[in-house]
RNA sequence: UCCCCGGUAGCUCAAUUGGCAGAGCGGGUGGCUGUUAACCACUAGGUUGGCGGUUCGAGUCCGUCCCGGGGAGCCA
């Protein structure tokens, strides 16, 4: 046995126009004398489908048990709508309750609700329409960013969360362990001997580091899932885990990177405009109503491309009173950014060759001694949504990069050997996924763009 | 972790100098012949985040803890 329906999005389109069958969620229900009106959302799409019961419909009893929320199931005739608002609707011919919603205690109402408070609700509001619009958003833009890799020649590759190595060179990373409280109780010696893997495990802060070597094999390589970070960030744009697109490739410069993150952030961009114009045209008109003419500007130019030491310089000539001080060697703080992406040139801006001091062991030297070919894309009101670099492919220089760093090199072994085996210039950036819906939808937190969103001390649903 | 702001009805918020705790929405009941986050009338709903203090009297002042938001550091 299955359940036969139509969607809610099919329904509108007019598709199978006659006897349907619809599921869906009671949005709202107003009464009429002699006969009501119902808008069911059943999730395929922001917009609800109207349903007229009349009086004495099969069913029709059930009509004040569903109020805001209630499951329902409608069999009826879909036709061209005589009202306004809606070009198709359907004429119930039977109704029944698949599960009650009491209104007393059912936390959604018809009216918008604070974003604070929907957190809290975690669990139902997907059922609202900034909610849905914003997860089918996500789906979206995930297929998409799929769509165009497998478009420009990339292959897929799936690099492990679980970890051994402690020094990914991206922040904080969490334990993985099987211990028991004894066994974890042990010298640190000791306890990594006995655990799992019979060394320490953690969870991956970045694929980036197992994706070259598979860059250095297929060419073309995009890993695309979730990295953890155990920083106590506690801010509207960080999460403890957050999903994150790291393309690398192989015969690649600082030049061919930027070239490839400006291309997929536009693709994108059109995306969500474009292919999802009717979920995205909620956040234009109630979330951001600048978003429109935001995108549209990100579309329409070239992406700045301002070397660190330019950037240094417009700052220190900005007439502005910043809290951190500027200059040559001090990494570039939130006010920074800002400034250059949302006062100055008011569009995207990728920085690069940064100082080589404040950025990591693997990002390729400029032949200054001084900086790395590294890059950052700035965006107005979000600040960092790439960043990446050059990979230092040359094996003395990386070594002794290593060295100077005090990192472990043992644990580089096979890193290295990938420099040692027939090296070529390579490059590669991570793109944080959820930075780029709030690019897209305007909101401006990122626990409104992840379904439960993990955080430093919120671990509930 | 640091700085700032906040916590009053289910939700969003008012409450004068410390002096009777209110509104809109949502809910309930009734009405309305096609509505569009409908409309009209009536109605129920409160340990003012917790604990302690000052005071004749505390939503309001003080202390402390909890929770939420914004910003910073770090980063994506």
């Amino acid at each position: 046995m299955s359940i036969r329906r139509t969607t809610v999005k099919a329904a509108l389109a007019g598709e199978g126009a006659g006897d349907i069958r619809v599921m869906g969620w009671v949005r709202t229900r107003r009464d009429a004398k002699g006969f009501s009106f119902l808008e069911i959302n059943d999730g395929s799409c922001l917009t609800n489908l109207q349903v007229i019961v009349e009086e004495g419909t099969p069913g029709g009893e059930l009509l004040k048990e569903l109020g805001t929320g209630a499951s329902v199931a409608v069999a009826g005739e879909l036709v061209a709508s005589p009202g306004k608002g809606q070009r198709f609707e359907v004429r119930a011919k039977e109704l029944a309750l698949l599960g009650q919603a009491d209104p007393e205690t059912y936390p959604l109402q018809k009216k918008r609700h604070s974003d604070e408070f929907l957190r809290t609700i975690a669990h139902l509001r997907p059922r609202t329409n900034k909610y849905g619009a914003m997860l089918r958003l996500r789906s979206a833009l995930s297929q998409a960013i799929h769509a165009y890799f497998a478009a420009n020649g990339f292959a897929w590759v799936h690099t492990p969360i679980i970890t051994g190595s402690d020094c990914e060179g991206a922040g904080e990373m969490f334990r993985v362990t099987a211990l028991t409280d004894a066994e974890a109780a042990l010298p640190a010696a000791a306890r990594a001997e006995k655990d799992f893997f019979g060394k320490d495990a953690f969870l991956t802060v970045s694929g980036q580091l197992t994706a070259e070597p598979l860059a250095l094999a297929l060419g073309k390589v995009y890993t695309f899932g979730p990295t953890f970070r155990a920083e106590h960030s506690d801010t509207s744009r960080h999460a403890a885990e957050f999903w994150m697109v790291e393309p690398e490739m192989a015969f690649a410069d600082l030049e061919d990177n930027m070239d490839l993150a400006e291309d997929l952030l536009k693709s994108l961009v059109r995306t969500a405009m474009v292919d999802c114009a009717e979920d995205f045209g909620l956040f234009a008109k109630y979330v951001d109503p600048t978003l429109t003419e935001t995108l549209s500007t990100f579309l329409a130019e070239p992406f700045v491309r301002l070397p660190y030491r330019e950037a240094v310089s417009i700052l220190a000539a900005a007439k502005k009173d910043f809290a951190y001080p500027v200059g040559p060697g001090l990494d570039l703080q939130s006010e920074h950014e800002r400034y250059l992406a949302e006062e100055h040139f008011r569009r995207p801006v990728i920085v690069y060759d940064y100082p080589r001091a404040i950025k990591a062991f693997y990002m390729r030297q400029n032949d200054d001694g001084e900086t790395v070919g590294a890059m950052d894309v700035l965006v107005p009101g979000i600040g960092e949504v790439v960043g990446g670099s050059a990979r230092e492919e040359r094996l003395d220089v990386l070594e002794a990069r290593i060295r100077e760093l005090r990192l472990p090199l043992e644990a580089y072994w096979w890193y290295l050997e990938t420099r040692r085996f027939g090296t070529v210039p390579h490059a590669g950036f991570g793109l944080g996924f959820e930075r780029l819906l709030m690019l897209v939808t305007g909101i401006g937190n990122i626990r409104d763009v992840m379904p439960f969103a993990r955080t430093w001390r919120h671990l509930e649903f």
